[in-house]
DNA sequence: CTGTTAGCGCGTTCAT
DNA sequence: ATGAACGCGCTAACAG
């Protein structure tokens, strides 16, 4: 591995005239910068740039610590980050917390001590304590998707509350009354704000809530199918379900296939986010969704202008709007449907069929 | 900003000897250790990484240079190297080059510069130099999924043209003569195994192939699409098509799902690489699987062998097996299918199917 | 236009 | 068991 002064030996100059030419800093002949030019393709010296951010503070590189990669949410909003990062010059470390604090707790010092240049952080928890840990290091840190409270910090999220509210008011429109929600981890906010845009709907509607229509589990495929199994075998039963989010939909329709009912005839199911489009063969699914590229791309765009100094202005809260995508898997609950015994449906050719 | 000369004054010691607490190495009274940590707490003091790195020559940093993150396959084998890494105490940048070798040649000098530990590269074409030139600087690189002619190079990748035999082996059993590939960029590896895969088993089941049923283009879904329409709308018409990628295979059933074809009534499709079973609401798909996530972390524990010196015999190729799972696309093709008008399809109700 | 000096924060080497 | 000196590779500040 050459270094600088290599370079500068073996052109007979010296190390800062090698860094000037490298950085076009300062002043240089253009004949001594050709030399030096020469000598480093000679060597194939690459900088250091370990050294160099040791002197300059920066490293251009960002943080990305988030649930799980894996959900295409947050694949989407990774891409948005890395774009936009990689646009200013900059790089990504992505971290998956898994939802797991102690895994979150392992991750921010590291990555703390590689001087990164700011984090984007999706909290495992709404609690304060690492967001201020982040903070006190005197890091620019910038809140995906969750809130934190008592907390000044950037934020960028979408509108759980409304977006929830409006799914439900969709439902409600279309004559249901008994409606479940499958939330989220309670600890987390979008958890609750979504319930609270739920039951906002419903008591709009005039509707008593019961307690036990609200249920709280992990964001997971996992979690969606055990829930839902638990509503089915728990009578009066829903006629709609919603859920916090994709993978809890999943779960919920496999569910519900397997205990032989048919979405939307049996059960209508709506979900907040749902699969990027060019994964999914055939749209089904009614969502509120999500912009999760421009989250990622929004919240980055904002850290990179508090790292540059570009905007000290006070703390911002960014909330993305979300948007309802009506698809085929609600029905209307007054119209009349012909019954097939419960697992008739599997008489049905298996075809493919045209959105409507 | 507190470092550690700073610790030491407050703690009266040397840095040298807060140095020696933070790494536990060498002798350390109980006493000084106490109180050195003391102040650490108190200054909540963070070791800079990058003076500890420009030391000791390592970052404890990977790159993960690959096509796009967006692609579950990706996702998913991100996902497998960030756990494997983080495992052993390494962070993971990300870098999506979206098949642009522009891009690609933007990113890896910027990562050497910053003196990551090694590379897993996802190359964006199959060519020598972009492997030469991490080579050059010493670093150790791990190839995946696409060969690399003319560089000796550590290399884990599925077994693409074996994966693609066995696939097109299954639709000639089913009766099939005429089938299509749409494979990805001809540029690409495994693209062309894929397509050799395929023709041994034309070959070996001794038909003639027709130039035309190769179709070459991007590992996207419009991609798919496109050629799927312009398959259709020149005859003679295959009876199956088979896709090198998942997205591709979407933007299939796309185009054939507008062109009111049924499937596997009208069109048997099987694609290589399918879509995570957690994403999936009803699988349907017949499709030969790679181990994704066991692509991540095999290489990344290849890599990390090299990078520690563990392993230093000649240069490995670890081919992973692929997994053919039957499901509901494709038909047997002599059997006989009630034929509707074109269109008929959408006369069934947009219902849920059971999966066979 | 080019060079000298000094120091970013840490850990290795050698003393004490 | 603790410390002093030095240097990792680079660049800011100040000459000249």
């Amino acid at each position: 591995m050459p270094t600088i002064r290599d370079v500068a030996r073996r052109a007979g100059v010296a190390p800062i005239t090698v860094s000037r030419v490298i950085n076009n800093s300062g002043y240089i002949s253009a004949e001594t910068r050709k030399r030096v030019e020469a000598v480093i393709a000679e060597l194939q010296y690459v900088p250091n740039s370990l050294a160099r951010s040791l002197r300059s503070n920066q490293t251009h590189t960002l943080a990305l610590v988030l649930t799980d990669i894996t959900n295409p949410f947050w694949t989407t909003v990774t891409r948005g980050v890395e774009d936009a990062a990689s646009q200013a010059g900059y790089n990504v470390i992505v971290c998956n917390t898994d939802e797991n604090e102690a895994k979150q707790a392992k991750y921010l010092p590291v990555l703390l001590q590689k001087q990164v240049d700011g984090f984007l952080f999706v909290p495992a928890r709404s609690v304060a304590e690492p967001v201020n840990l982040i903070q006190k290091q005197g890091v620019p840190v910038v809140v995906l998707d969750r809130r934190v409270p008592g907390v000044e910090v950037d934020i960028v999220r979408g509108a759980s509350e409304r977006g929830m509210y409006q799914l439900v008011r969709y439902l409600l429109d279309l004559g249901h009354r008994r409606i479940a929600i499958l939330s989220g981890p309670e600890q987390v906010s979008v958890s609750k704000e979504r319930v609270a845009g739920y039951q906002r709907a419903l008591h709009e509607a005039g509707i008593d809530q019961v307690a036990d229509s609200v249920y709280y589990g992990p964001f997971t495929q996992a979690s969606g199918y055990e829930k839902t199994q638990q509503i089915l075998s728990a009578p009066p039963r829903p006629t709609a379900l919603v859920t916090s989010n994709n993978f809890i939909a999943i779960g919920a329709l496999q569910a519900l296939r397997e205990a032989g009912l048919r979405v939307p005839e049996d059960m209508s199911v709506a979900s907040f986010d749902d699969l990027p489009p060019e994964l999914v063969i055939e749209p089904f699914l009614t969502a509120v969704v999500q912009p999760a590229y421009q989250m990622g791309q929004r919240a980055t765009e904002l850290l990179l202008a508090r790292i540059t100094g570009q905007v000290d202005d006070p703390c911002q809260e960014i909330v993305l709007p979300t948007e309802l995508i009506i698809r085929r898997s609600c029905r209307a609950v007054n119209e009349v449907v012909p019954q097939k015994s419960a697992v008739g449906h599997r008489d049905v050719p298996p075809t493919f069929h045209t959105e409507t």
